[in-house]
Order: structure tokens, then C-alpha cells, then sequence
RNA sequence: GCCGGCGUGGCGCAAUCGGCAGCGCACCUGUCUUGUAAACAGGUGGUUAGGGGUUCGAGUCCCCUCGCCGGCUCCA
């Protein structure tokens, strides 16, 4: 076993395994982080940037933020236990961004009960308390902390245990510790069984806020009872946490939910029922638009398309395994004479089965491309719905690709430049990978998973993507790969996902006639790209504010005339752009012309054409782009050229 | 599914202790004819999510259902 290194790459912290038992320096600054192992240079890690900076940190000079943050839960839970001294805690670990502690407590906390929590915790910050450790041993530990239940569930735990984020539990290896908050007098104000490590003081806590409370169960299990949970956001700087509230404002002025509605491109009538939205003209043309790219690159890639029903008979899904393993998660079934059972399908897949499977296949044929925008329904639970990025009823651009084992490693490579190409096209420019391998129930032979996923490796290797790999963590079924995207306010998303599948050849009895007369087993490649169109539109809609680039944007052009008497003239001007396939529309409502300016602001519609007199006299528009910006009497062929090419070479606007 | 919160015209909100359901935007009509983010005036629109209960009286209190929000669990 070798121990990991803690390592600042561009200020976050990152474990990095060193692959021996004594890993040393490290070197910064290529891109690469890597250890010097016996005089050789080994890479580490696949997850780094261009242009990320990488600095070593030693065990004794953590990484501040979590450290603030882990010391911030203390002086949470100590704040709760003061003002409700029958909590009883359960563990508080910095997160992403800040910090929680779950509580057992007789009833739920209120709003107002989080305000006096944040009021005690800032008179704990004034008092200076100071964190000291102190080493104790299993029986001193049981006897200090008897009162606390869940805190002596964790000292039983064996080293390893880890929580629901997959960190270590507080307490692992041989040796615990307890951390005594002191105050000034040296009496104890508070302690917890903890690993450390913890900022001197509560004082160096410079910043936080305590942000909502939620139940969660105890060690992220759904059979354990549920603890209240308090969430708080902490930060090295007033600056910073001032910053990261400020991010979170602009998440929600860009939630694609309300986009929806203001922007007036889909709703989730309750009449409907929920996770089912219906698209409105405006989201449809951005939504016909998205498809009609991802169809014309396809079918330069080789795919075939088809199309498939939405139901099927309940013998299919028990040949694919799908009642079998997600009955729960399929909506009931339709029950026709004779007792024969219809579903509505979860996936596609076994659709596409059946198109393989309707003939004799030959190696000549392969690989063989199937694509689908296939509509899928899925049961998801009450609690989970949220908008287009998880609903009931969704739309997957879907594939199989069956191909000879031989063909399995090109393919992949190919398939994944394809994927990553696409989502370049539609102004994603950050990508990340995730290799996930053979879990401990699965199905199939070993070797082939050893196979499918080394090829999966080499696809990643050969695309050129960061990637870490999530051992363990495959579908029963099928070893994969998850792209993951950045947005604009540096949120990540996981988008498409490559899985090899091996369990459907065997499952559908799949064959195909090999050069030498042999029949054999193809392999089955699972592919979706943007995952759900639904999810996809609305991940690019949080992307862009609203503000799609012209070529996505529902409308590309407004004119907008100072006077009635100049709308002919840029109805002229609208025909000639429509005959450009431009959606263009000349705003002929009574508003004034600085009313209708902000009607197409809001709308976000990246071109405004204004004319007045000038513009008709000298046969030209006056620009209003989206950013404020302006450009007076450009004449009209300039100017039909100038959106044209925009539009045609998919600017980002 | 679990815990908590919420549901008032299309949207955003108001309505004191249980006492006449209101405002802005949008929409409709009229006047105005305009040079880069809101002209002016008038008007339509609500069984307060749905159902049941308490009360002289319920948007307001209680119960059930539906939906939404924040988390947890889940996500083939």
C-alpha cells in the first residue's frame, strides 16, 4: 500500500497515489503532476488542465479551505449543542464550497432557529476559542464521548470506512483524537472526536454563512434513521465568500427553470403530470435546431438512423433485464386481453436489439451504427424531479455500434473525438473523463472486462482528455466512460457517456458470420451524447444565461423601426435574410422603439436591425448587438452578410 | 420514497389578530409617431392548487390529495 500525497493543484487541493510505498517530490509546472520515484519521473494523475499550477503540501501545511471549513463545522456543532444540548452529533466534513454537521435532535431546525445558530457561532469566532489536539486511546475516547451515540458507532468502524462523499470517516487507522475547543482560561467550551486538522483558533475561521437545512441519513444509507442537517459555505476572505455568494445569485438568475419561462421555451403543466414538459415554438426551434446538427454529423460518421415504438410487450424487457433490475423505476404496465402487459420503454437499447437481431448479419456489415432520438419514460421518484435535468419523460440521442471485438478499440477512439467534437460544436471547450471499471457484482467474464476497459483507456489516452478513473463504479453490465463538461460559471455536468456492454450480446443471443463462415459474438458499444435532449438544452441554456449563440438562438434577428413609416423597409430587409434561412421578425407592434430595444433584450436576441429616415435614405440598418454595442448605417448587403456568416459558421455571438 | 418548506390572475408580489382579495408587469382598447433598455390613459382577467373540516365568518387554523422548492437516497 502506498500513501497518498496532498498536493495544491491551482489552489485546490488533490491526493495524488504514487503507485509505491515512498513516493517524494514533486515536480511543477509541465501540466503533468508527477513523482520522482528512484530518480524516475512518473506520471500521477490524468485530471490536470493546461495551465494549472501544481505545488507539493507537506502533512503538516494542509490546504486552507477545508481546514477553515472542517473548523467551522466545530464551531457549528458547538453553537448547537449549546443552544439545543440534546443534539447529538453526527460527522461534519468541509465539502465542496463549505461544511456540514448532522445532528440528531427531536425535532426538524426551523429558519430561525439556523439565524440564532449563526448568531452563537459568531460570538464562539469572537471568544478565540483554540483548537488543541489531543491524542487519546479507544477506551478514553468511549468513555468522553458515552453520550454520544453516533460518535461511538464511528470509533467502532474498522480502518477504511468511509462516509457517503467517499472521504475517510474521522476516525481511521490506530490512533484517535479528540479536539478540545479552549477558551481563553483554558477551561473546554466544546470537543469532538476528530482527525484534525483545525485552524489555531476560531478566529482564522475569516468567513461563512449558514446556508439551508435538510435531513440526510445517517452514513448515507437509506435503512438508517435521518439526521438534520446544517449546511454552511466558509471561505478564506470576506472577498471570497462575498464571491461565492455572488456565483450562486447568478446560478439562479440563469436556472434553466426560469429561463424557461421567461424566455417562453417550455412548461411542466401539472395537468400533464410531473417530469413531463412540453417544448413551446421558441424552445422548439432551438431544440429542432440541436438535432438537426447532431443528425448531419452523424450521418457523416457513419450512423444509420432509425426509429422505434414506445411500448413493448413485457417480454422483451425481461429478456434485456430491465424488469428484472429497474421494475421499480419503469412505469407500471398496461394490462391488455389475455394478460398480456405492455411497457412503456426505460431505454432503447433492447428496440435496437431487435433491428440486429431481424436478419443474419455478416462481418461485411460491421460496425454497424444505429441511432436513434428515442423517447424514453422512466418512473424517476417523487423527490427527484428537477426540470429538463431530471424528468419522467426524456429524449435520448441514442446508439448502439456493433462491431467485431477487433474493431472495439478504433471504434471507441473514434467514437469519443466524435463525441467531444460535437460538444465543441455546440461551445463546450472544457471536457473531463471518467473511466469507471468492473464492479464487485457484475456480469461476464473477466477478460472481457479487462479488455473493454483497457480499450476505453486507450480511447481517453488518444482523445488527449484529463480523466480519473472510479474503480468499481461500472454498470453491472458494462464498463464506461462519462464526459463531464465545465460551464460558464465553472459548474461540471455530467453529459455523455460510452459504455461497453457485456451483457446484451449474450442476453439477445446477438451473432453475426465471420470471413472464415464461423458465427460469432459482436460487441456492443452504448452510447448517448447529450445524454437526454431535455437535460442537454438545459445545461446549455444555464451555459449561456439564455443568451444562445445566433445559430442556436430561437430568434436570430428582431427589426425594430423608429417610425411605422420604416417598417416596409425592414421587412425588405427580413426577406432577404429570411431567403438566408435568418428567423428573422420586424417588431410592427405601436410600443416605442426604445420599448421594443428592451422587449428583444430581455429576449435576449443577439442581433437588433434599427431604421429610421437615415437608414432608409442610404438603404442600410444600424446594429444594436446583445452586449449594448452598436454599429450605424451599415448597408443592408454588408449587414445580411455579416449575420449570415455568423450564423453559418456557429459564432458564439 | 424520506425530512423540511411552499402553493394568491400568465409572471413577480401584497393582504395587521380569522373580518370587503389588492399592486406592478404581461394582455386588450384608445391617444401619441418615436434614433439604441419601460410614452400616456382606460380596461379584461382570481371559487386564493383541489377536496374535506373548525368557525357567525377561512387566502389566513386543522386533515387528505396534487404540484413545486431545498436536501438525502436513487439515476440502467
Amino acid at each position: 500500500m502506498s500513501e497518498p500525497i496532498r498536493v495544491l493543484v491551482s489552489g485546490g487541493e488533490r491526493r495524488v497515489d504514487t503507485g509505491t510505498p515512498a513516493g517524494e517530490a514533486l515536480e511543477a509546472g509541465t501540466g503533468v503532476v508527477a513523482a520522482r520515484v528512484g530518480g524516475e519521473l512518473r506520471d500521477l494523475d490524468h485530471r490536470l488542465h493546461d495551465g494549472d499550477t501544481v505545488e507539493p503540501v507537506t502533512a503538516d501545511q494542509p490546504e486552507g479551505r477545508s481546514v477553515v471549513r472542517h473548523s467551522a463545522a466545530h464551531v457549528l456543532a458547538q453553537a448547537v449543542q449549546e443552544l439545543f444540548p440534546e443534539a447529538r452529533l453526527g460527522i461534519g466534513p468541509p465539502i465542496e464550497n463549505g461544511f456540514y454537521y448532522d445532528f440528531d435532535v427531536p425535532r426538524p431546525f426551523t429558519p430561525e432557529d439556523l439565524g440564532r445558530i449563526e448568531s452563537t457561532m459568531r460570538r464562539i469566532v469572537k471568544e478565540r476559542q483554540r483548537f488543541s489536539r489531543r491524542p487519546v486511546t479507544e477506551a478514553e475516547a468511549r468513555a468522553e464521548l458515552a453520550d454520544e451515540p453516533y460518535k461511538l458507532e464511528l470509533i467502532g468502524l474498522k480502518r477504511g470506512g468511509t462516509d457517503e462523499d467517499g472521504s475517510a470517516v474521522e476516525v481511521g487507522g490506530g490512533e484517535l483524537t479528540i479536539y478540545d475547543n479552549l477558551r481563553r482560561d483554558g477551561t473546554t467550551a466544546w470537543k469532538d472526536l476528530c482527525r484534525g486538522p483545525h485552524v489555531p483558533t476560531t478566529r482564522d475561521i475569516p468567513a461563512f454563512r449558514l446556508t439551508r437545512v435538510a435531513a440526510a441519513y445517517w452514513r448515507g444509507s437509506e435503512d438508517n434513521p435521518q439526521l438534520q442537517r446544517i449546511y454552511g459555505t466558509a471561505w478564506e476572505s470576506k472577498e471570497a465568500l462575498r464571491a461565492h455568494l455572488d456565483m450562486l445569485a447568478e446560478a439562479e438568475k440563469r436556472d434553466h427553470r426560469r429561463l424557461g419561462a421567461e424566455l417562453d421555451l417550455f412548461s411542466f403543466p401539472e395537468e400533464i403530470g410531473s417530469g413531463l414538459a412540453v417544448w413551446h415554438p421558441r424552445g422548439g426551434i432551438v431544440r429542432r435546431v440541436m438535432e438537426e446538427y447532431s443528425r448531419r454529423r452523424h450521418e457523416a460518421a457513419g450512423y444509420e438512423f432509425v426509429y422505434t415504438p414506445h411500448l413493448s410487450k413485457e417480454a422483451l424487457f425481461q429478456t434485456s433485464g430491465h424488469l428484472q433490475w429497474y421494475a421499480e423505476a419503469m412505469y407500471p404496465p398496461m394490462e391488455l386481453d389475455q394478460g398480456h402487459r405492455y411497457y412503456l420503454k426505460p431505454m432503447n437499447c433492447p428496440m435496437h436489439m431487435m433491428i440486429f437481431r431481424s436478419r443474419g448479419r455478416s462481418y461485411r456489415e460491421l460496425p454497424l451504427r444505429l441511432f436513434e432520438f428515442g423517447t424514453v419514460y422512466r418512473y424517476e421518484k417523487s423527490g427527484v424531479v428537477h426540470g429538463l435535468t431530471r424528468a419522467r419523460g426524456f429524449t435520448q440521442d441514442d446508439s448502439h455500434i456493433f462491431c467485431t471485438p477487433e474493431q472495439l478499440a478504433d471504434e471507441l477512439a473514434s467514437l469519443l473525438d466524435f463525441v467531444v467534437g460535437l460538444l465543441r460544436d455546440y461551445g463546450l471547450t472544457e471536457f473531463t473523463a471518467e473511466l469507471s471499471t468492473r464492479p464487485e457484482k457484475f456480469v461476464g467474464e473477466v477478460e472481457d472486462w479487462d479488455a473493454a476497459e483497457a480499450a476505453l483507456e486507450a480511447a481517453i489516452e488518444r482523445a488527449g482528455l484529463p480523466y480519473e478513473v472510479a474503480e468499481g463504479e461500472g454498470a453491472f453490465y458494462a464498463p464506461k466512460i462519462d464526459v463531464h463538461v465545465r460551464d460558464a460559471i465553472g459548474r461540471r455536468w455530467q453529459l455523455s457517456t460510452l459504455q461497453v456492454d457485456l451483457q446484451f450480446p449474450d442476453r439477445f443471443d446477438l451473432e453475426y458470420q465471420a470471413a472464415d463462415g464461423t458465427r460469432r459474438r459482436p460487441s456492443v458499444i452504448h452510447r448517448a451524447l447529450f445524454g437526454s435532449e431535455e437535460r442537454f438544452f438545459g445545461i446549455l441554456l444555464e451555459h449561456y444565461a439564455g443568451a444562445f449563440p445566433a445559430w442556436l438562438a430561437p430568434v436570430q434577428v428582431v427589426g425594430i423601426p423608429i417610425g411605422d413609416a420604416h417598417v416596409p423597409h425592414l421587412e425588405d430587409v427580413a426577406a432577404r435574410l429570411r431567403e438566408h434561412g435568418i428567423r428573422v421578425e420586424v417588431d410592427a407592434s405601436p410600443d416605442r422603439m426604445q420599448k421594443k430595444i428592451r422587449t428583444a433584450q430581455k429576449q435576449k436576441v443577439p442581433y437588433m436591425l434599427i431604421a429610421g429616415d437615415d437608414d432608409v435614405a442610404r438603404s442600410a440598418v444600424s446594429f444594436r448587438y446583445r452586449d449594448g454595442s452598436q454599429k450605424n448605417g451599415v448597408p443592408v448587403d454588408e449587414a445580411v452578410a455579416e449575420i449570415v456568416d455568423a450564423v453559418e459558421r456557429r459564432l458564439p455571438a
